[in-house]
DNA sequence: AATGAATGAGCCTTCATTCAT
DNA sequence: CATGAATGAAGGCTCATTCAT
């Protein structure tokens, strides 16, 4: 049995699981060891088995965090089939996302906010994790304005990245959808 | 005697002032009230004869930087004499604070993200404060697009705010001042 | 009341004290915070707001411990009323002492052997300590050999140093004073 | 293969090699278990494969100890040729090595501070060593001292012992070989 | 033999707040 | 108005040892 439930889902994966909904309601700073060991219902010294410290613990759900929403956003845009619906279609995700996770914002964003030290660990999972979803965009530009310039369209693919992250911090502030509304609306006005 | 001293800065001022300190650069969470009363050479009980918690220190704390942040943007922009340049210069201000606070973000955004409870009293003057950033964008695009519809002006000072907004977190990020050109430029296709 | 307890014994010296016992009798590192409040009777926090951590306590400790060791130890040699009847009373007090503390030694060379940074702070308090001692010697030997030059004084007074340090180490190993006699004997030699 | 290296060195020894330098570095209350099997390169299954306890490696550690630090004594002592150049080369010895172990200190004198329980089963190591320690003197005094007493010659050899052991300690301490040259120069009068 | 997950008590220290002086 | 002792839960982490694989 135990051979079989590991192979579904290792303790060390159930682990970042547990924790990362934790992080994510509460904060990475605001949600201690013990609160997360008695979430998953092991010792402490098992937790340090798997993990060599909390920050350990942040950088692999950050990692992981990347993958699973990268994969949900890809999969809302499923049946979006031009680069065009496919970038106006990532703000209605947003809208979605924000909504069913009560205006919470967005993991990379507020583990950021929570960690003034620029040399902390998990900075370079948030880099990463930003760093790829402006990629996202530009690759989606790069084929709807292939006719613009290299230049250009770094500038649009950007500019939508900002109002992105920009609807994402302020929907999380004033817990309405108004503002993925105005930037989607600009954002066509791009394309 | 006391009279004079408390006009120059009065103690609870003094407090504001070393714990904001604090606060920005350490973050919310990650003050102790004992750091602060230290840092301001008090003791613990002076300090709850001030402020009932830390919590009401925070408030004082936003809101104080509210206005102090509100002036060195005007005060920034007093050499602007046209609404279009002085939303430019708010880019350029952005820039030059980030600079200042080696890319340290926005103290409400920071704060926002460690708040994870909407209720949590800090969270009504960072609603404040961006509230007045929005407006202070609308009022400049009122009069710079006087001749464009109501709808249309909220629209485009919204996109400016959000805009403005999605720079400051993405600067604190990345450490350049790429998002904020990015940003700035795109303004001035709006103006 | 608590007035007068005060005037008795602060809540501070009592902290040191209950710590010293402890301390002495299982070793510096192998006593705990928690024990040393559970024993004293406080919560965490009260420990902490008294000394500023557990090594700070230690350095209290030997700092008053030194003072208590040295009174005990002239209030020993107070019927001894010459140089020589004193020196070797102090052999006789450490024979004495070793009984009473079932041979568990010098609370200084014990620390001094706990501690493998020579950085640490507790290091100076038993180079402190020690230093008296010898100087204790010297101030004997000055007197009693005042025909000697300020050469073989010194060299006399810390060969007795020397075997006083040895014979409190070998009486803790071997458990029996017979180390004490024999450092005695040779003392003797010397006077 | 297994049996080549087994013949260089097997693995108990490397751990005991291992461990043994961290005990006597750090000490051997502060050396934990997952610092010594992190440094061998093991698991810890493995190591309480190899000892039935932490206490076991460290009686093994001081066993072997005793075993190398006589072998570096002698070797040292090797050109040395007469019974009183030998006692006095033990002091020299002493003197280089304390340099080498920047005035570390004797293990066994440190882990006998460390061992408030008399009956803990390191100290019997410590006792044997010791005591070995003071026959090699007892051993050099009656063959250079022939004519004397049996009494007498015992009561050098414990006086120069002691006098070893306090040089020791209160080098480690002072962290300077004075003490030492006292020690021997007392020691010369003895011979 | 060797692995490393599991245990739970313990490490030192800080948390925000109260309250008697 | 100021002081700082008092609280006790919580912070992240290590301890020596066991045991199923």
């Amino acid at each position: 049995m135990p051979a079989i439930t590991s192979i579904i889902k290792s303790k060390r994966e159930e682990l970042i699981d547990v924790a990362g909904e934790l992080f994510y309601k509460q904060g990475y700073n605001s949600t201690g060891v013990q609160q997360i060991i008695s979430a998953a219902g092991i010792a402490k010294g098992t937790f340090y088995s798997h993990f060599k410290s909390k920050e350990a613990l942040g950088q692999a759900w950050l990692k992981a965090r990347h993958t699973v929403w990268l994969q949900m956003l890809l999969t809302f845009l499923d049946s979006k089939k031009t680069p065009k619906t496919k970038i106006l279609g990532t703000f209605e995700f947003l809208e979605s996302w924000m909504i069913e996770c009560d205006m919470r914002g967005c993991a990379f964003l507020n583990t950021l906010c929570e960690t003034p030290d620029h040399e902390n660990a998990l900075r370079q999972e948030i880099v990463t994790h930003k760093s790829e979803l402006r990629e996202f965009f530009q690759h989606l530009i790069d084929q709807h304005h292939g006719d613009h310039s290299k230049k250009e369209r770094t500038q649009i693919a950007t500019t939508i990245f900002i109002l992105f992250e920009g609807a994402i911090i302020e929907t999380q502030l004033f817990r309405d959808n108004s503002m993925i509304e105005a930037a989607k609306a600009q954002v066509k006005n791009l394309l």
